[in-house]
DNA sequence: ACTACCATACTTGTATGGTAGTATGGAACT
DNA sequence: AGTTCCATACTACCATACAAGTATGGTAGT
């Protein structure tokens, strides 16, 4: 078979895997929609097996339900999923920036400097998607700083949840200007090595990143699961 | 626990999963141990399409390595992983006994006691396997009890590398009374809301558990990453 | 003795046909 | 009309064949 060109990197069924993934968490795959293999097959020019590898890889994830003999669909978003996803990042980013106060490379931080001005230049072409990747690249910066990217990844993964509710939260009204200034002031905290403030910022900027579940509930219902 | 489809027994791929899971956490799959899908489909009698499904589904959690038509083994463990798997969970779990600490459901605080007094018993019996996981409910028990069993399962992946060098010093020096001392103090100071004290027991419980990883490294040189 | 080459026997990756279980719609029956 | 039954068209699951990359050992050539 001819090859794509785009296909090149990696095999089949990590594509595979990828793309599906970008279109989940960023809600192009509507929440609940029914998939099938042959389906996807079709749709990326492959055959059932690498599909099928993706979908198992997901439903790991928990961003596929796979019902045996059924069908396999997009997982609904989990307000107690999403609100968990929130109360692991904050302990877990609450001791990290702990420890980056006490002690933290200096190229790391040079990375969070530049990082932030790449923050207010997307702030100014008012560039939601680019901002969404910075801030995620931001903390990611913490974590390597700190050496533990190891537990980033693993967030990473009950992340594809949280995301997903970000992504909503994006659609509707996004202070970027205030998450720009809280992480500002996570960085001074970091380079003056106050670790209480960098605390404080922190656990105030991971409480307030998702107060409104509820608004977003009552906006995409179909989005979400209701019974629990 | 809502359980995923996937990780119900029933289809083929899962038992495999499951099995070589437990294979390779207890140790029997030593680190290192080159496997491959034609060898394992005819040791479980089943094809290499399950097979390689439970692989996909190992490696993405880091206990298999497979490299691209060459081959697949068994992870080394990697200190730095089992570290970071100790921080991140003296974070949550420290996190989630204070949150035990202000309401705790009565139905859990028996379960709790419950596990207690077969934890006395395991230790009459010098049964070393059901101390270990009758340790491992104890911890799963305070989650599901604040309601943080999604948190729970996602620290059980990272819990993987960790336990494997448990699983290790439980063949060397077993604590075990030390151990049950601890659970039984905990508990009580989650019955009696002491928050501070359940904190302060918590991080001890967890920091010592692993404290002489390097006392492994010298005696299993082989099953640890030595350059990183 | 040493090097370059290549057949061969592995490995994982991919494609495809067949199996069993499930939803669905229409026909036959009450 | 309402209910039961069954053919049909799905589904995920599994077995198998093939493709493609890689390590290895023997061999011919220098």
């Amino acid at each position: 078979m001819k090859e794509l060109p785009h296909s090149s990197a990696g095999s089949a069924g990590s594509n595979v895997y990828a793309q599906l993934k970008q279109q989940i968490v960023n809600l192009e795959l509507v929440p609940g929609t029914t998939l099938s293999e042959k389906e996807m097959s079709v749709a990326f020019q492959v055959s059932r097996t690498p599909v099928r590898e993706s979908f198992v890889r997901l439903a790991q994830e928990g961003l596929l339900i796979v019902l045996p003999q059924r069908g396999t669909k997009v997982s609904l978003i989990d307000p107690d999923l999403v609100e968990e996803a929130r109360f692991m990042r904050e302990q877990l980013e609450r001791a990290v920036i702990r420890l980056a106060c006490q002690s933290y490379p200096e190229k790391h931080l040079a990375a969070l400097e530049r990082n932030l001005e790449l923050q207010q230049e997307s702030l100014r072409l008012h560039d939601g998607r680019a901002m969404f990747e910075l801030d995620e690249e931001f903390h990611r910066i913490l974590f390597e700083g700190c050496r533990k990217l190891g537990t980033w990844s693993v967030i990473q993964q009950m992340n594809a949840h949280l995301n997903r509710s970000r992504v909503l939260w994006l659609k509707t009204d996004p202070h970027w200007e205030h998450l720009y200034d809280q992480h500002r002031q996570m960085f001074d905290a970091v380079r003056m090595q106050d670790g209480d403030r960098a605390d404080r910022m922190m656990q105030e900027h991971l409480t307030l990143s998702i107060a409104n579940l509820s608004v977003l509930k009552e906006k995409f219902p179909d989005f979400f699961v209701t019974a629990q």
